[in-house]
DNA sequence: CTATTTACGGTACGAGCGTTGCGTAAATGA
DNA sequence: TCATTTACGCAACGCTCGTACCGTAAATAG
């Protein structure tokens, strides 16, 4: 039986839940520095082996199971860009808190970025990486321009608006005080982000 | 001799100076992960505890390479709040673009972060480092905001203009396109950058 | 039923980070 | 001069990632 045309043993669909299983409870546990492959393939109770023919290394298991924590936010189109636009930075700022909350006990090491900068630090590492990480940003970044470009239209935005560095600007400041400055956001964080970027500074 | 009260055999300036050298040039060509403490060791003809007499890890002496590297950028105020921001802007994305050049061969691996995302992980695993960072972002940021704060004095900003919220937009843009999308960016860049915050979407 | 193909488990290994222990070298203080 | 203190070189080790090899298990093709 199997999948059609397939030849040989197939993969075991209970090895691949208890491996990602295992990796999340670690990654959420203990952060990137304590997801060991060994305890994975221990805890999953299957060989290293196995879990190397699935994923080439410890990065790219990571990145699956933080792939799949990441519900895929839709953007909602109320016609209030105001309200839009917050409500978007709000659910990236969720992503990344989530992230950011990973492997860190109570009151230690309380303002660094650890598995959300693991992440970015294995873009650069792996090529095939960067370019699934391309892709899902590109997505995500089509569907914002969208809204954008429907306000535009609308006149509630200027007609000579910059959408690309609009973006950059808004997603950009939230990894920013994650990454760089260590600073959670929320949401009235991205209520002044997003009053900022629509006002200007003149 | 030695300096004054301290007792036993002092350090050797020149392994200082060998090792910093040797971790420079690997760094440079080969990248974070081409940097071997072994290999750093073996080129300053030095024992590897004594790297590890100066720096507690690997993540350490790559900060301090760099540190090294970064040349303090100036702030100038020419009255100009537009040209200012973006000179300054164009300095920070020199920084991150001369980091980001580090240990790519031509034609390979030509959208990652690479150092710079190793660095921002390094921060997230050792709490001094962040710390170190955190003083030297603040620096500059104090610097940034005088300079803001001078040309709202002028009147040529809006008076409640959120200072705080400019300065994420316009660094986090920049971090933002070379960590996340991996593209580079220049004084072009910077100009629509400085334009988008100052003149707003409305 | 048999041959082929692919997955699995287990072990061993190389490479790199970081640590430990020990004998030796270079400085200071009495 | 001699004890003390700190740095150095060297070798060995434990840990983790990732690879190689091998015998075995589970599927398909004829």
């Amino acid at each position: 039986m199997a999948e059609r045309g397939r030849r040989g043993r197939p993969r075991s669909a209970e090895a691949d839940a208890a491996i990602v299983a295992a990796a999340t409870e670690l990654l959420l546990r203990h952060g990137y520095g304590g997801l060991s492959m060994e305890e994975v393939a221990e805890r999953a109770a299957v060989a290293k082996t196995t879990l190397y023919r699935r994923w080439p290394t410890k990065d790219h298991l990571a990145v699956a199971v933080v792939a799949r924590l990441q519900e895929d936010d839709e953007i909602t189109d109320t016609g209030d860009i105001r309200k839009d636009l917050t409500d978007y930075m709000e659910k990236v700022a969720g992503g990344l808190n989530r992230m950011r909350a990973a492997g860190r006990r109570p009151g230690e090491d309380s303002t660094s970025a650890g598995t959300v900068a693991e992440l970015v630090a294995a873009s650069g590492r792996h090529d095939d990486i960067a370019e699934l990480r391309g892709r899902l940003y590109a997505r995500r970044n089509a569907l914002a321009r969208e809204l954008i470009e429907r306000a535009r239209r609308r006149g509630d935005l200027r007609a000579d608006l910059d959408s690309e560095v609009l973006l950059d600007q808004l997603a950009g400041a939230l990894y920013y005080r994650v990454l760089i400055t260590g600073t959670p956001v929320d949401r009235a964080y991205a209520e002044r982000l997003v009053a900022a970027a629509l006002d200007g500074a003149l």
